[in-house]
DNA sequence: CCCCAATATTGATAATCATCAATGTATAAG
DNA sequence: CTTATACATTGATGATTATCAATATTGGGG
């Protein structure tokens, strides 16, 4: 049974930085880019806030096409890439479909920025 | 549109509401959308998470152009980009250029989040 | 002054994207 | 079954963007 060293290891390199990870990687960028990329529009910046402004939680297309000044068809090409993006929820109840905010992602995204 | 169902508590709905902005207007999602959207790009996340883990705080170009598999133009274009976002400073001594993040540029953009 | 190294800018090109018109799909009502 | 409504998908188009090659600019030696 071998100890514990009492001191630091002095032979590790890394003995006094604060250990961040020590750069991005290339696959892990492109996976933090996706996210940002969805942010990164003024209209869709505008639907996740009125969905999240929204007193019920969720809205739906017809309650997002009106502030906007877009098209239906444009809207729904805007949400579909919030979902994909893992920052709405989308659920069909008949014939209307409701978008709310999935619980902490935008935390989550805030997060991303402190561990870059 | 449609007609919500009247199911709710409706105790309180006014009182306790933290009173956040009832929606982003479209000017305003347009200036947090540049921010955003200079974080939409995989080289630009590396190039920032660069410079933040580089322990003497900031990067010169030569330092920038190795980890990345970019041409220099293409290093110093996304650099400024960076700049104009408010993300990164840029301080130039001699013939070298040296990059450092912007203090609480991070943390402000993502209060961003925060308050849409 | 001339030359070299580091960085920025310009111009061109290919790729991505935002938008709309037209069409498709599903669900509810009659 | 037929029709209408709410939403999604497709195809096309104009705008934006990422990238590179070539060139310009800036600053430091000789």
């Amino acid at each position: 049974m071998n100890l514990l060293p009492v001191l630091e290891p002095a032979t590790d390199e890394a003995c006094c930085t604060p250990a961040g990870p020590p750069a991005l990687g290339a696959e892990e960028a492109k996976q933090k880019a996706l996210v940002f990329k969805a942010l990164a529009d003024p209209n869709r910046l505008r639907l996740l806030s009125i969905v999240k402004a929204d007193a019920s939680g969720e809205s739906c297309v017809c309650d997002l096409t009106g502030p906007l000044d877009l098209g239906q068809p444009t809207v729904s090409h805007h949400l579909k890439i919030l979902v994909e993006a893992g920052l709405l929820h989308r659920e069909k109840r008949g014939t209307w479909a409701y978008y709310s905010l999935v619980p902490g992602a935008l935390e989550q995204t805030a997060g991303l920025l402190a561990t870059l």
